[in-house]
DNA sequence: TGCTATACTGTATTTAATTACAGTGTTCGA
DNA sequence: TCGAACACTGTAATTAAATACAGTATAGCA
């Protein structure tokens, strides 16, 4: 499925028709991709589609104008967000050999930022109701408020966790009596905050 | 927000330019548009483009080739889901004025048939695990199978439910002690199952 | 050292696709 | 009954946009 490697122009033109489909719903002309490119000949462009054909990007149908069609994306769209399924220590989180599937989701619920999918394993959160197999919806970022729901790696496992401020230090407190609150300063695998649950996706039919 | 109504035909021109887009991702010319609309002569095409540009619906750029921008769509987009507000008797379920904004899920979430989304109201069902403030992804279909968690109207009211079968009766059931069961064959404000709950979005930010 | 891919400039040519013009017939509200 | 919107046919003219041709320059591989 993977296909050979574009340069870095190459790459640039191929997210430049990208926006253009994205943002207008048509295929830009040559003399568009020319100014988005900052080449003033159009056999720059023309040079650069061929490269972009003959590594299976694109097909275009000769003769025919405006008649581009993607094969294989470069720049993921708005509102898609890769599913994690292991954090592997060491590799970074959002990493293409972690990702399990995607989710896709308008952006008008997501905001801004990067997000990513975690399903949720165990029953840490049932009380705030989130089960097992649910889908958490994450804001990457390393910091969080007191009070909101939070991701974070305990050495190599990933738990949800809701962060509380109790006097002045900050604990990981699962919402099931069954589960001892974790405080943030602890040693050995101390806790990192991965992000921020801002959604929740339940599927009931494919549920194990 | 909306526009004029479209002709038949004008409706099935904005279909074949949507499907074309979806489809190879770039704007069909007027002769593809003539093709797919059985009609020989190219006026005519050009005629409905221009009642669709009167009407709101496309943005062309004179001139210009393949340069026809979707304002407004009339077929939505697969994995689309139409957000339910209120359910008023008598008006059709997925009526435009009942429509409170859109949710997009990727299809694979989805499978196939109709699909709307809904608000949850009350805590009948939190044990369950669904939460007032919930969207529940439904699809529609007027039977299901016992233990399902369905969607029924209760004459004005919309109310989320676990179909359960005791005995030879159907009952509507809340997860939720504080709610007593109802039997599917109650008189005067007879349940009609609208569907069934297939997903489930929760904001954890714009939650009030 | 020659070959191939990348990354362009610049002009000329060709044609796919739109636009223009001139019609026909129907329906429908004022 | 008359204008206006709808729904087309058919041909000719125009042009936006892709192609073609002729170059330049660099980097990497064998």
């Amino acid at each position: 499925m993977s296909s050979l490697p574009l340069t870095a122009r190459q790459e640039r033109l191929l997210r430049v028709i990208e926006a253009s489909i994205e943002k207008k719903g048509y295929v830009p002309t040559l003399q568009e991709m020319a100014l988005a490119m900052s080449i003033s000949s159009l056999q720059g462009v023309k040079d650069h589609l061929t490269a972009l054909e003959r590594k299976g990007y694109i097909r275009r149908s000769p003769g025919r104008r405006r008649a581009i069609e993607i094969l294989q994306r470069v720049a993921q769209p708005e509102g898609n967000i890769p599913i994690i399924g292991r954090v592997a220590a060491g590799r970074p989180l959002l990493a293409i050999e972690n990702q399990e599937g995607m989710l896709n989701l308008s952006s008008e619920f997501l905001g801004a930022g990067t997000h990513f999918a975690l399903r949720v394993q165990g029953d840490s959160m049932i009380e705030a109701g989130i089960q097992e197999g649910d889908y958490v919806i994450v804001r990457q970022k390393e910091a969080a408020d007191p009070g909101a729901i939070v991701v974070a790696l305990l050495g190599e496992e990933v738990t949800v966790k809701r962060l509380r401020k109790k006097g002045k230090v900050l604990l990981l407190e699962a919402a099931n009596p069954a589960y001892a609150p974790i405080p943030l300063t602890q040693p050995a695998p101390s806790p990192r905050i991965l992000g921020t649950v801002v959604g929740l996706y339940r599927d009931f039919e494919r549920k194990r």
